[in-house]
DNA sequence: TATGAATGAGAGTTCATTCAT
DNA sequence: TATGAATGAACTCTCATTCAT
């Protein structure tokens, strides 16, 4: 097990990060393969021996991507002591993770198209919105979300939510602060979970 | 000043009808011009008669479903005597009307990508955003939603909730009724409006 | 035979102001039935009911401009008394209305390659050629052109002159004066057809 | 540093010679790129690997043709020993090389009007003016051509003059010999330079 | 592994022309 | 005569993919 030698130079990684320039700045189906390669550096034909084809490559990135969050939101989930501070904690290391792949949010959101079965694509997703539920599962046994809330479903929505909210808070309204985002959400995600007809009851 | 002859076919609607077959059938990228004139009917330079590219067409299309549902939740809001059953009734108006275009969800969202600028994509959805905010803002004036709700952001956090609501429900779930989604997404809704944050306070 | 009502717009004249007007800006390519018809304020098919083709419509307005030009130095010819005079005056006379179709001019010199005989094109401009080879013929009868000059090929070689100096003076080099021009061209045509080298032998 | 191997076509040359037979053919506007490659036995695409557009190919292709006949006039002068072997040398050598492009002269002739800047074009003959201008003024620097001559326009009408004459020769009137055109215009040039107006004095 | 010239199907789009009114 | 919506063949050009080196 040693070292790759330094002279040579991570070509899927190039690709990759050439791949999310060109995405960012052209959009899914004016991204060329050819600028892509040229972006990286690297010889048309090495782009098939890392990537199967186009999609393949956008796939690639979306996975990359829900990997890292998945990785932070995880981390930060041990240290909250409650469901307030889960959401808190998550929130903020998911806009942090999430901001660095702003540009391409839009794309891989969903597939942009090029899945050919819409599940497959779904199935990417499926880490995540599995972290959450059983985040909510668990704070669901200690009495600190409605028990009334379907953790599955739940799950899709908030990650929904804060998919368009990073997707606003850095597309649309730069101008905005993230940090007012991240409190709108929390807000909304708390105020959703533990219960807003348990609240009027004491109306 | 005669009516339309009724032989005389209305192209720009057949056009439309086709598209939605094939874009929900096929995805974006995959969609032709030439096959969904074939579908319609018509010529090829037909197609450019009405729509000015393809990206004019999926736009044209957009705006056509936003205005039904428009219309239909302006309706039903007309009829609510409270936040609550605002809410209830304008999301069942919206699942109602946006199922008829599940199909091309995934798609109308958000462009696709064709998009060259997002801004004018989104600018679409600003009337839509514009009667949930003034929806907020109704109901705050009478004390049924928490006064340190944003209106304008909750106004797009809502509308993407129902948005991936309908999307989960009508694409990826389809055993899951219709409404076991509302009644998530009302309790979502109403939960974080209401504020659950405030609610707690008196606990 | 009364005159034309004056209510009635002369399409055909219409088309042709237009199509000068697109053929200058737009080159022979780039320009459209459907540019020419919009800025003639008529409707397409109109078009057809005056010229059968694209073709047909580049060919009459080359017929429109050596009409005048033939006119025009026809009626110069007449009032000269030498052969310089001819020359000097039907050189002004030729820049004079040629000058008015220099927008033209790249494309009705060769039919712009629209033309599927170049005969046809060629046989145009005989009519021009017949009048030039006259009046040398003419002036030779006199003894004021050397006899050698052979009337049809030095009628050619005059036309493309003139034509190319007009093309000179109005398309690639507004700054310099058409009357350089006319003076430049006046004493190459002299110069070449009264026989610089025979002349010189006697001096 | 191995030979190109032999089995190489030189894709390039290919489509240029395929672009001619075409383009002698059906004329620029009926050529399209589809027959070029067709004949020249290569895809569609690598047509775009040599040349960016139809307009890249014709320029290209009256570069080549300029720069023959530019090499071989240039040597012909070294020869001359007189304004009029001048003449005679570099129009034979004009009209055998020009003659091998007798079949693309109107297209060459004026870029057909694909050229969106007419000075663009102008500026590929640039070169030829100035090597005829450089040899007028060579000859009047000894005295054999009237130093009235303006070089810079009299260098662009002998061009004119001269293709005009390829042109008549070897499109329109191939009954007549090449040598005739050339006495023709070799007096015609010669007269017009070496001043009409000046002898006649004389007489 | 890496290359990049070559491929060719197929895309979006244009536009000369027709024809029912 | 005049109209202009409709036509559809044909165009240029792109680009994911292959493969000999």
């Amino acid at each position: 097990m040693r070292a790759k030698n330094a002279a040579t130079r991570d070509r899927r990684a190039d690709i990759l990060v050439a791949a999310r320039r060109v995405l960012a700045e052209k959009g899914l189906e004016a991204t060329t393969i050819s600028e892509i390669v040229s972006q990286a550096r690297v010889a048309q034909g090495t782009f098939y021996l890392y990537f199967s084809s186009k999609f393949a490559m956008v796939y690639a990135l979306a996975e990359q991507m829900l990997e890292r969050v998945l990785v932070a939101v995880h981390k930060e989930a041990l240290k909250a002591t409650s469901f307030s501070e889960t959401v808190e904690f998550g929130l903020s290391a998911t806009f942090r993770e999430m901001g660095e792949y702003a540009d391409v949010y839009a794309i891989l959101n969903n597939g942009g198209g090029l899945v050919e079965n819409p599940a497959d694509w779904e199935r990417l997703f499926e880490p995540y919105y599995d972290l959450i539920a059983t985040l909510i599962r668990r704070w669901q046994a200690v009495g600190q979300i409605d028990p009334a809330v379907h953790p599955e479903i739940a799950a899709r929505l908030v990650t929904s939510l804060v998919e368009r909210a990073v997707e606003d808070c850095y597309l649309y309204h730069p101008g905005i602060a993230p940090e007012i985002y991240i409190a709108e959400v929390s807000r909304f995600v708390q105020g959703a979970l533990t219960g807003g007809t348990t609240s009027r009851k004491h109306a």
